[in-house]
DNA sequence: TACAATTATGTAATGTTATTACATATGTTG
DNA sequence: CAACATATGTAATAACATTACATAATTGTA
C-alpha cells in the first residue's frame, strides 16, 4: 500500500514528493523530481496540489510559495484551528504547530468587526535553534 | 510638503499611489499607475518597495502577492509587535491591527524552541461584514 | 452492459510576479 | 575635487501560476 488511499495517481505522487522532502517544495521543483513519473507540465502539478489542500495533507506557505506535507495528517488537533508554521530562513525546515490561544484572540477580533473568515496564515520567518546558535 | 521626507522621488511616487489606494496593489499595477511619471521598468517599483518595507511605511502581503501603505504610519502601536491583516476576498479591502497576546503567544512558542523570529505574517483571509452581508 | 455525468489527465500557450546584470547618474563626505 | 555610497534606467531572464482546449478514466445509474 501507498501513502493514503482515496487519492489518484497523480496526487499521490506529488504527495510522496512532499512527505520525503525535509524542507518545502514549489511547484517546479516537484515538476522536476516527477519528469521521470511523466509529469510535463506545470499543471499536473498544481492540479495535484489543489487536491491535496482540499484534503488537508499538504499545506502552502504563502511566504515561499511553496508547499509541505501537514506533520500531523490524521491527527485531531488539525482540524479545528488554524496552523501556523515556523520557517527557517537558512535551512528551510518548517515547524508546524497550533495554538488555541491565538485562534481565540484572531476569532475575538473577526467575531467583533462581523468580519467572516475563510482561511488565516500564520508564518513565522527567522531562524531555527539550530540554525542560530 | 510631500508625503514624507527622507524618501526619494520613486520612493514617493510608489507610496503616494499606495496611500492613494482602498486596495493592495500588486508591483506590477504600481508600474502602470506610474507609467506617466517616467516609470518604465518593474525594477523601478520593486526598489522602491523595498526601500518602503525598510523604513515600515508599508506591509507586504504575502497570500496576496501585494503591498498596501502601513494604515498606521507615525503611530507607536506599530513599532512594537506584529501586524496582522484581515483582508476581504470580496471587495479587497484590509484591514490592519495587532494584538499583544498573539504576539506574546507566539514569542513563548519561538523562545520555547530557541527559534529566533525574524518577520511574522498574520493573514486573515474572507468577508468582510459589508460583502458578507 | 450501456449511457451520461463527473472527475482526472495531457499539452500548449500565456499571464503574472520577481530577480540578475550592467550602465549611468546623483548625492554625500573627506 | 575625488572617492564612495546610494539611487536610477534599461534589458533580459527567471520563477510562479493560470487559461484554454482536447482526451481518458471513473462513477452512478437506467
Amino acid at each position: 500500500m501507498t501513502s493514503t488511499p482515496t487519492l489518484t495517481k497523480n496526487q499521490d505522487l506529488v504527495l510522496g514528493v512532499l512527505k520525503r522532502s525535509d524542507a518545502p517544495l514549489s511547484a517546479y521543483v516537484i515538476l522536476d523530481k516527477l519528469r521521470d513519473n511523466g509529469f510535463r507540465a506545470p499543471l499536473q502539478v498544481y492540479r495535484a496540489l489543489d487536491k491535496l489542500l482540499e484534503k488537508g495533507l499538504i499545506h502552502r506557505l504563502e511566504s515561499l510559495n511553496a508547499f509541505v506535507a501537514c506533520a500531523h495528517s490524521g491527527e485531531s488537533c488539525c482540524s479545528h484551528g488554524t496552523v501556523a508554521f515556523a520557517i527557517c530562513n537558512a535551512c528551510g525546515h518548517v515547524m508546524e504547530f497550533h495554538d488555541h490561544t491565538v485562534d481565540h484572540r484572531l476569532a475575538d477580533w473577526t467575531k467583533a468587526r462581523g468580519f467572516k473568515p475563510e482561511k488565516t496564515t500564520i508564518e513565522i520567518r527567522g531562524l531555527c535553534a539550530s540554525c542560530a546558535a
